[in-house]
DNA sequence: TTGTAGGCGTTATCAG
DNA sequence: CTGATAACGCCTACAA
């Protein structure tokens, strides 16, 4: 059927493990030798069958890539992330990537993973956007399978990651709006399925309680999902008193509907109240008016991640828990000086 | 090292054989024996090894996508590809999905994909967005590989793909402005570089002769790339004498630089200009205003592939040449009524 | 319903 | 630098 080494092996009159030296890369084939190999090769349209030698050498040559693609597929997110593992693992390179939906009902228990490794369909893993209640990582710690976690934080303290300095990142937010001259600052809280939400609430209450800011317990909210979710959540908070002057979010689609609410209730921004969220999307920049926001290093978050499972595979040891990438402050308009005490709100009118 | 059906034969008293037949999902197996295959499979924790068995069955077991990745990974196109994918070849099928770009160097000429076929690493691919120039259908068409190429049509009449009903889609907004009352309708071409283009640009023209519609070839303009293309097409385009009423796009993205365009002349949309796109993007019901356009049935035309190619690795053929699915008219606020001719326009003012 | 023998195409071992 | 021989773990014949 297809032609094998046994036939180029003939057709050169060698050996079949002469042959498979020549395409295994290997030094020690006389220059000569390989190039009668190649040009039999290259005549009988010879390929290596990658079925016989990852079976051989009990590798698959795949690397997975476990999302939860219905909500990832479309963002640029996941865009920037494959961006980053295919400028580190290149279409020429040995590896191909598999993809895997971290949704269907078997994967969270870590079943299927588990299996995927077993069964030698994958030789490592890349897991993106995991969430809070996946459970494959710890199934895997166990059998040993090298995975690397992309952008969030497994529970597990050994399991390898890649995430970027939420603390410092809220920080910076923080400190820009503090500067402003902000002191009733809000936070709203996305949903706890990744872990990033809460390390970015813990780095805001601990700021706020390090410049005693004047935040009542009301000031922290928690929203179910993202989309609308930041809007009504602006709307309760905006009719409290005192109101706060400044809203920051633990991400911006949470954050373009916090400007929403606000616009809705006839509140300026960033006039009137100051927002700002975390993750610097593609929408931001073009929002109205454009927002104050964190730039994740997203691209390079995914890289590092890459060249980390790279490495496993070559020595099998991966380095344990998480590699932290500092993020950086975007200005936009969304964010100014409070408004003086005195002075009356549009709200007020 | 790994737990080897041998390992359960032993275990069991069985043959190597019959323990196979038991994950081969063979019938002849008796009940009392699977059962103890499958305990001491669980016991030991025992997985089929897909390398040796793909090895033995010539298979892979993996669906490569092949695909523009930079240009199509955040967009909402290849989310509803991959939706369609996933639809008709769900996460526990016997298929993984792998991803290939297709504007890697080697990709082009066909090299990267015949490779991929010879060297047993894909059973069969699923072409995405694929550019006119690909020359990938051709080469592997001699070598029987199976590949359906989605939403594009390639050059070989051969070939087995699923797309728009261009034509129809093309003659749907034609007639729609066409019953407005336009006479003089634009059309602005995109790139050439995917088949659907020229396809609905020679609609429009049939379409024209056959309303002898009053059309000076200046009417027609090709547009290098997406972005920005359509402003200055719009604002060439509306500076003429006599003005058109109306100007359809081959694609949204274009259309929405037209409009930006004709308000960047002070014209307004859909009163003194009327403009109509292709493709029902996400930003289209968004648009200022909301965009008069053509929907593309993308995941039901992904569900046929995936279906198709299926289809072909179970039989061994590959139904031969396109399938069409019919669009549908999305009719919003971007066109209206045209100007009646005596009435001063708001460019003329 | 079950078992035996052999082969798939590569790489590993160890010898020359 | 090259070669003979033996794995690797499964599946396909065919036989019992």
């Amino acid at each position: 059927m297809h032609t094998t080494m046994d036939d180029i092996a003939r057709e050169c009159g060698l050996s079949k493990k002469t042959v498979s030296r020549v395409f295994a890369d290997s030094q020690s084939v006389k220059q000569s030798t390989r190039d009668k190999v190649l040009e039999a090769a290259k005549r009988l349209r010879y390929e290596v069958n990658f079925l016989a030698r990852n079976f051989n050498t009990n590798r698959s040559g795949f690397i997975g890539i476990a999302a939860p693609m219905d909500a990832l597929l479309g963002g640029a997110y996941f865009a920037e992330v494959m961006k980053g593992f295919r400028r580190t693992i290149p279409e020429d390179s040995e590896y191909i990537f598999a993809l895997f939906d971290t949704n269907s009902n078997s994967f969270n228990n870590g079943e299927k993973l588990a299996k995927l490794y077993r069964q030698r369909r994958v030789d490592g893993l890349l897991a993106v956007a995991m969430h809070t209640h996946d459970r494959f990582v710890e199934s895997l710690g166990q059998i040993g399978v090298p995975i690397v976690v992309v952008g969030e934080k497994p529970a597990n303290p050994d399991a390898c990651s890649t995430i970027c300095n939420d603390e410092k990142g809220i920080a910076l937010v923080c400190s820009h709006l503090h500067a402003l001259g902000h002191r009733r600052i809000a936070f709203v809280e996305g949903p706890p399925e990744y872990s990033s939400t809460s390390r970015r609430k813990q780095a805001f209450v601990r700021f706020a309680r390090k410049h005693a800011l004047d935040n009542p317990p009301w000031y922290l909210h928690q929203v179910e999902n993202w989309a609308r979710a930041g809007r009504s959540a602006a709307m309760s908070l905006l009719k409290q008193h005192p109101r706060p002057t400044a809203i920051l979010t633990s991400s911006d689609s949470v954050a373009f509907g916090v400007i929403d609410g606000a616009h809705a209730l006839g509140l300026r921004v960033p006039e009137d109240v100051s927002v700002a969220g975390f993750d610097n999307e593609t929408m931001a920049a073009g929002y109205f008016p454009p927002l104050t926001t964190v730039h994740q290093p997203v691209c390079e978050i995914a890289e590092i991640s890459a060249r980390k499972l790279l490495e496993a595979l070559d020595n099998g040891t991966l380095p344990a828990g998480a590699t932290t990438l500092d993020p950086h402050l975007v200005v936009r308009e969304s964010t100014g000086k409070p408004n003086p005490p005195g002075r009356k709100t549009s709200l007020a009118r």
